[in-house]
This record gives C-alpha cells, structure tokens and sequence, in this order.
DNA sequence: ACGATACGATACGGTACCGTACCGTAGCTA
DNA sequence: TAGCTACGGTACGGTACCGTATCGTATCGT
C-alpha cells in the first residue's frame, strides 16, 4: 500500500552484482559496434566477441537481438538544451553551431543512416526516430516561438519552415552533399534566415 | 580505320538475343528489389527468383553482386532538368516542387537511405553518392548564379548555403522528421529563402 | 542445318547469423 | 558458509547468403 511509484518499478530491485557488469559490458559493446559499423554490423556474435559476455547471458537480458539494440540506441543520444541568449539571432546561432559540431563528432550521427533506413521499410522504427528526431528540433522550435511572442518574427511564421531550413542545411550537408560541416557554414545558414525579419 | 567512335566500345557488337533477355530482367528484377527493400534486401537469391534467371547466368554477366546493384542503381535514379522562367522565384518554385514530388513518388529516394548508410563507412560508395547528389543540386545552383548575374542576388552570395537551406528542407523533412513533403511546403520555403533579396 | 554460345537446374562449400539446450562452475547474498 | 543465481563454453538446428562446379538443353546467328 506504499504509494511511493506507482509508475514503472524503477530501480526496485538491489541488483546483484554480476548483473550490473553483464549489462553494462553488453551495453557498451553494442554501442561501440552500432556506431563503428551501424545497425546491420552489431550482429550478437559480434557483441559477444567484443564485450566478452556470453551470448547464454545476452539472452538471459534481452529476449532478442532487437531489444538489445533498442536499448543501445538510447545510450547514445546527445541531449540538447535551449539557449536564452536574449535574441533570436544568438538562440539560433549558439543551437546551429552545437548541432554542427555534434554531426561531425558524436556518436549518434553515424548510427543514424541505418536507422533511417530501416525506418524506411519498418513503421515502428520511423516512429521512434521521428520522436528521437523531435529532440533535436524542439529546441530550435521553441527559441523561434518566443522570438514570434517577443515581436522578433512575425506572428504568422511558420517554425515547422524555418526549423527544417535550419537543420535541415545542416543535415544535408553531412550525409547527402558530404560537404563539411563548419561552424561558419552554421553561421552563414542562421545569418541567410534570418534576412530582415 | 573508321573514325566512327573513339570512345569506349558504345554499342559495337550485334548482341546475342538471350543475352540482351537475360541483362533486361535481371536488372529489373533488381531495380524493384531495391526500391522495395534497399540495398540489403536485394539478395542474388532472391534476384534469381524474382527474375527467373538463373544464378550462374547472372554470375555470367555480373562478376559480383555489388557490380549487378551498381549497375542497376544507375536505372533509377531521374534526372532534374534547369527552368528558365525569366525570375529566380519562378525558376526555385518550379524545381522545388518537382523535387518535392520526386521525393514522394521516385524510386531513388526509397534506396537512398541505404546508400548513404552505406557510404557512411565505404569511401567508395560515398564518393558516388555524392556525384549523384550533385546532379540534383546543380540545377538549383545554377538558377542561383544565374540571378546573381542578373541582379536578383547579391553578388557575394553563397550559392552553396542556399542549396543546403532549400534542398535540405525537402530531405529533412522526408527522412528524419518524417512530415509529409508537399507542394505548399516546398513554396513557403522558397518564398521564405527570397525574404528581401 | 549446324556449330557456337547462352541458358537452366541442381548441388555444393563456405560463411555468417539468430536463438536454444545443456552442463559444469563461479560468485553473490543472506 | 550454504544455497541460490548468474555465468561461460560448447554444441547445435535452422536460415540466409555468396559464389562456383557440373552437365545437359535450348536457342541464336550464320
């Protein structure tokens, strides 16, 4: 009757130790794999070469190869928070200029094609990469609405338009042009966006 | 001594029936399995089953699968013809929304994702992808220079930046946030990109 | 009509992969 | 310290895949 978390049973059990390391060796192996050779090269052999667990006690943990990478995949985003510069222009600026550097550094973006990919044939995958997406472009959204309610854009501007632009210049030059991604360049896309408004 | 063409042997011999046969629906057979399951889902396998030839004839033609798929990669994609309509808006207006159009309803897209997964970690691969991209940017850079010339542009204008902003509008929203492409969008993100220039 | 050549069928060798069964052993917790 | 539990190793069944070998047959061009 204790009404501590009624949500999920998060963190309930002590956890034995062996656990935590088998997990933990997994987790990071799979990681390291998806982002070296993406989805298609995190085969569980592999992972079981790599961290040195066996695959009985992979599968003691996860009931499939897919619910492992699943759970692998969240280890690897980089969260991004919302600036408050005090303009529009320096909100986009130091956003573009982080997410710029995030592409040609972190791991999530070389995983990212294969996902992509397989989201192109399998709904539940485009699903959880559309949402995983929104975590990159809300913030963005939310400095050009308050730019709208501060009178810095006009009332009528579309964020969806303008947050597309924006990362959608950035993003095409990472894997489509396979142009570099400088933090000028990010500079020069949020200056050309923001031409008299 | 006929000076006919120097160049490579385009179209010298006669050309066995059967072979001409064989190659057709091989390469069909592959171009569909492409375009319905990408790079990985197109197994020699199961190009032998969906083309009725036989897998020692296509190894007959092909020395390996990954020259079949180049091969049969050239068939799909559709080439992006340069506008004239007297303004640089009529011009970006006409080839966004054929682009966008193209996004929703070619074959190349659906593969696409593959590619550039697979470029992700083969020089090679991405090297093609690339000069493949190239064909649909150049027809927007070129209406680009062509304003500049005109005075419709700055002179100083980075038609590199614009063809980021406007072609990755479109691939943004197809692939990572997964909105629906359509022709409004298309316009609001020239008319956007045109504020006061 | 005939000879060269392309074809189909089948079988195979080798690899990689997923997921399970079994069994003996090590290590954690109480 | 005793017993529960997680672990490692191996072996396996089943599938999918690439590319080759072999051999008899059909079809094309001349």
């Amino acid at each position: 009757m204790s009404t501590k978390i009624t949500l999920p049973e998060a963190a309930e059990k002590p956890l034995d130790e062996r656990v935590r390391r088998s997990r933990y060796a997994v987790l990071g192996a799979t990681a390291e794999l998806l982002v070296e050779r993406g989805l298609g090269g995190a085969s569980v052999d592999e992972i079981v070469r790599r961290s040195g667990v066996a695959k009985t006690t992979i599968y003691r943990h996860w009931s499939t190869r897919e619910d492992l990478l699943r759970d692998a995949c969240r280890t690897l985003s980089t969260p991004l928070d919302t600036p408050d510069s005090g303009s529009l222009e320096g909100d986009l600026m130091v956003l573009m200029v982080r997410l710029a550097r995030l592409l040609k550094s972190a791991r999530w973006p070389s995983v990212l094609p294969s996902i992509v990919d397989a989201g192109e044939r399998d709904a539940n995958v485009a699903a959880m990469q559309a949402q995983h997406q929104a975590g990159y472009s809300e913030p963005l959204a939310a400095v050009i609405r308050r730019a709208m309610t501060r009178g810095e854009l006009p009332k009528d501007t579309d964020a969806a338009v303008l947050v597309a632009m924006l990362t959608g210049a950035l993003f095409y030059r990472r894997w489509f042009s396979r142009e570099p991604v400088t933090d000028a360049f990010a500079k020069q896309v949020v200056r050309r966006a923001l031409r008299s408004n």
